[in-house]
DNA sequence: GGCTCGATTGCAAACGATTGCAACCTCGGG
DNA sequence: CCCGAGGTTGCAATCGTTTGCAATCGAGCC
């Protein structure tokens, strides 16, 4: 809260009206119009346009007196290097176009900010793209690539060889934030799902669950197969085999709620289920709870993954495994730099571990020993 | 599903790599190596820039046929105007920068996207800046009128009158999306939140409710002011006093839960609640079940607003006012259309009438009626 | 056949920066 | 006192477009 809120908040009345009447603003027909350029600032300070430029650049070799002054002026007249300009000399654009999709999960938004506030805290600007549910982001991509944007964060599905080609062929990079391509190494930033599946069946396995099910969530989505796999395998280890539902199209609140019931109709002594997000999770809940009249945790436990803002909230009390968001964000602020500094880096994929959030939605070892063999 | 996805999707093993061993890239240290300017398509074809440029103008006096052989010579060299340069000349960005803040309201990422697609279908790039929790949108705008963008969309908070200025200053239009700044005279799209508040009282006296409260959200937030005013002026009309919980600092699902313990513990028989959101409604709902054990809406009504897709959940099943973000995202693109036809248009405020929504969290007229003084 | 007119097209000047290169200045050393 | 070096600065080219203006061309009309 910054106080400033009150404070000199924009409610004088009818102040911008004065735009479209007189004097007080300059030409609106022209978005440039009130804008200084070098030249204005240079001229005042009987200098030249290329020492006000190299004002703005730090290892210019311009005197610490001079550049002073400039700044000092720049700043009065509210002058700032114009980007556009900028750009088509230096052939660097400061800009990062990210893709999203449509969201469901409220793991996206969450992302999303977070990403955005650190990259523009480092100077880079968002281009934001929406990929339509029922389009590739390739039909999306060539008006991103127009802007020549340093790198391309993919939030979303995954990109056809030719558009991802594309982009390598305009210079920018392309990172997968939250998913990750298999076999083609690119650059990735994701959540170290495998790992994660592995500790949420190490904490089912050690707190007594023995027949279990993995609720998987968009069929392709890599998020989904890693922690799908990771608590398949681990269970195998430990001797036992995990149902899988693969039935549902995307990651929702429906698709939990009808595999919950797919499930129990076909494994009726069912004592815990693994979903590949909190979103699906939940919904299962409310299936067994709703449809088959379960008690979860009493009659089977549920685990999400992602640990989003809902999953606290006392009415599903989630157990959970939490994405790393910042850290992923920051890992990703982090990757850019090193690809600023070195275009050529090799493509690496980053994981990044989570960490287990135990709510109301499991059963204990005790309760789950005492109620052993309790359902047919 | 465009089939797309799965035909020819990124697969193929190391493709990426070879940009950084041999030729198939161009040199990765400049971002716009690879790309065709206008002289490479003009070169080949014996024309000039000038009418490869024009070529790309609709309304310029090219010869048909040149267009023709131009456009097509362009597009088999991938050739696009270069929108740095074009800028440059023509003052215009086509970028508007939309300006979120910390979500923890799910119509948000939905209003995001929607409007997000809307704009990039008009051809409008979106550049999206966070605002982060206890910053005022001040902190960031320089940094997005850098860019000149044709208007800024302000999904959050309000801004400082200086900035304001500012960004009138720079040529970018101002639209307050889902809020507006009461005295100020500027461009907004909002939903009718006055109206909606009003239907939803007249629901909730035509069903019989008669001891009914209002949960606001964020105090100074004109959605919540809005919505409180329309639904309590339209009760007082109806000869009923509501009471009004004004205690929340965000609308958050915390505050919602708080609040229905304050309201229930100061008047005992209440039997309507309308909350300002469906995050906060949720909130309520739960606080009421869990806390006080009534049930909902055996003795108590609940009525949101937004209709999250959280509201339609078996779990929730909330009765709510949709929020219309479709048609509020196709009037942000009209307003937009209209602006750039007439930069002086006058500033205007434009509300968007939503729909009342029944699902399970409301009593029909005959519960009411039957339960009438069953509780002391 | 000459003249005018309209439709096409090219020239060249912007737009607002960055940057290699050359000119300049100053200062110290020989 | 002169010369060279090193540190500052300005000149001018450049980035890739758009666009006013002039030039060119062909055709239609008298």
């Amino acid at each position: 809260m910054t106080g400033g809120i009150d404070g000199e908040t924009l409610r004088v009345h009818g102040w911008l009206s004065m735009t479209h009447s007189g004097k007080p603003s300059s030409d609106r027909s022209k978005p440039f119009a009130g804008t200084v350029s070098a030249r204005e600032v240079a001229e005042g300070l009987g200098v030249s346009i290329s020492t006000v430029s190299r004002a703005f650049q730090p290892g210019s070799g311009v005197a610490p007196a001079t550049r002073a002054r400039v700044l000092a002026r720049a700043r009065a007249l509210g002058y700032q290097p114009n980007p556009y300009a900028r750009t088509l000399i230096t052939q660097r654009t400061r800009i990062v176009s990210v893709f999203i999709s449509d969201i469901f999960n409220p793991f996206f938004p969450e992302a999303l900010t977070t990403l955005t506030e650190a990259l523009q805290r480092h100077g880079l600007s968002v281009m934001l793209f929406h990929v339509p549910l029922g389009l590739t982001p390739d039909e999306v991509l060539p008006q991103a690539l127009l802007y020549k944007p340093e790198c391309v964060i993919v939030m979303t599905a995954t990109l056809s060889f030719q558009n991802a080609m594309a982009a390598a062929e305009a210079g920018s990079h392309l990172i997968f934030f939250n998913r990750y391509v298999p076999q083609s190494n690119t650059f990735s930033i994701t959540c170290d799902n495998e790992r994660g599946g592995r500790e949420v069946a190490d904490f089912l396995l050690h707190t007594g669950h023995s027949n279990m099910a993995y609720v998987a969530g968009t069929p392709d989505a890599t998020t989904s197969i890693d922690r799908g796999r990771g608590f398949v395998v681990r269970c195998a280890e430990a001797g036992i085999t995990v149902a899988q539902d693969n039935m549902a199209r995307v990651f929702s609140y429906e698709d939990g709620y009808a595999a919950a019931q797919r499930l129990l109709a076909a494994i009726p002594d069912l004592d815990g289920i693994f979903c590949a997000n909190d979103i699906v999770a939940i919904g299962a809940i409310d299936g067994l709870r709703h449809e088959l009249g379960l008690d979860v945790p009493g009659d089977i436990s549920v685990v999400g993954f992602d640990d989003v803002s809902m999953a606290a909230w006392p009415s599903h009390a989630l157990t959970t495994y939490r994405h790393p968001v910042r850290r992923m964000a920051a890992a990703t602020v982090e990757l850019i730099k090193e690809i600023e500094t070195d275009p050529g880096l090799v493509p690496v994929a980053r994981r990044i571990a989570g960490e287990l959030v135990l709510r109301g939605t499991h059963r204990s070892r005790g309760e789950a020993a005492a109620l052993e063999g309790r359902r047919p």
